[in-house]
DNA sequence: CAGTGGTCTAGACCACCGT
DNA sequence: CGGTGGTCTAGACCACTGT
């Protein structure tokens, strides 16, 4: 039979506002337009600001408004496409890729790290920290997590701390022969650090991506990568509109 | 020179909410337990409900509690892995996956998948409802739009719409030769329909999986699947927590 | 039915950005 | 500085769940 009843139930206004604000945005708005203030926008639905502000906070998680404080609510382009297929047998850092490594220190990694990297218990290792930049911007903040015992030759140097040392790290470990890797994805929020890596406020939705790197039946390395939710898409394959499509305009109506 | 300055911004109440209570999660809360109603925690922290409420979205949002209307909050358990890796070259619904067919229907694609189904402008298309289980719940609902040019010999047969139309298309489709597929992975809200199937509330945080499957040097069908963004964690290959943990039922309060 | 989380209001003040 | 979004409050009522 099926639920014929048509849910009689009274939509959450907030709801049915961003629903119409959604439609408003195809229509009525370009790429990059600013929208009325949220005080404004709030009189003119007759709502108060905090249901308005959850509509376009709504909005924004679908990655459809821009929101920064002291500037105001822009309309977002369409997200980009990331690709984070990588072939299973390179190791990161190899060639010239978008990533750039910022900083290396050594720290104990979190439980959650430590559990994959099965033989050490709660050791110190090398934490790589990188950021990769896309259209412009930059689209993840990533903790590469490598134990010495995946560098040995690395134990003498200590001096360079920072991007120097990082890329020391990163050519050390490609010399390893890399046997596999291994990625899980799922929804996190950015801690203090990563948001201002990402220009964005802490709490802000990411894609959290982590990836196993797989040598001599240990696992090597681990990498906790942060995208940002609101503007990235991650792609596995040549999928979506790879990389950057010069001209990407839909929506114009009027 | 690097920010030295230890950042004197006072934290948000919030926030430093969102910690205490995520590391009272971590050592006196076991797995399924309740938590006090958000009234008392208000007043037993000294915010406003709203503010509690903030915070425990968040958590909610990370996967570490689970919040249902009528009932209260309750600490959630780890995020499942689900394999989403899926050999290349399977059309979807092969062998005895873990998803299942509730629905076929017909109807015109969204914009969005439209535009990858190149050929096609605006026409109708197979929609194949699927739902996939894990772990005794439904973990992700999945649109399946299949082009009537993919599975031609079906042209004849409308009468049976639902499961068994459902499972014709299905069958239908794993006769073309597959040349791939592609995927990409972003952060959405569930709608109101897949909200229902995944048991969650409208604007529910959700991880869209679109699936393209490649044949003849077209795409033949396109998949739109949504997991549950605060249940799931999607793994590529072997990673995770694999399959199932037999033991894991908690969740028993007398 | 009582108790829970979900929605909504009308204010207030704060942190940030551009000028 | 004025204007923006971000945080916070103290209420109120609604929708849902269990018993």
């Amino acid at each position: 039979m099926g639920t014929t009843q048509l849910d009689t139930v009274p939509e959450p206004k907030y709801w049915h506002l961003k629903t119409v604000l959604a439609e408003a945005l195809d229509s009525e708005f370009a790429v990059g337009e600013i929208l009325p203030n949220e005080r404004d926008l709030a009189a003119r639905f007759g709502v108060a600001r905090a249901t308005l502000r959850q509509a376009l906070e709504q909005l924004e998680l679908e990655g459809r408004l821009q929101r920064r404080r002291g500037v105001g609510t822009t309309v977002a382009p369409p997200r980009v496409g990331v690709d984070v297929s990588a072939s299973p047998y390179d190791w990161p850092g190899v060639a010239a890729d978008s990533w750039q490594p910022t900083e290396c220190t050594r720290a104990v990694p979190p439980a959650a790290v430590a559990r994959h990297l099965e033989s050490e218990p709660a050791e110190e290792t090398h934490v790589v920290r990188r950021v990769r930049m896309g259209h412009g911007q930059s689209v993840a903040a990533e903790l590469l997590y490598v134990p010495a015992a995946s560098v040995p030759d690395l134990s003498g140097i200590d001096a360079p701390s920072g991007p120097a040392l990082a890329r020391s790290v990163l050519r050390e470990l490609a010399r390893l022969e890399l046997e596999g890797q291994d990625r899980a994805v799922e929804l996190g929020s950015a801690g203090a650090v990563d948001a201002k890596e990402l220009d964005r406020l802490p709490g802000a939705p990411v894609l959290v991506v982590t990836t196993r790197y797989f040598s001599g039946g240990r696992t090597a390395a681990v990498s906790v990568a942060t995208y940002r939710a609101d503007t990235c898409r991650l792609t596995f394959g040549a999928h979506g509109d790879l990389e950057i499509s010069h001209d990407d305009d839909r929506r114009r109506a009027s």
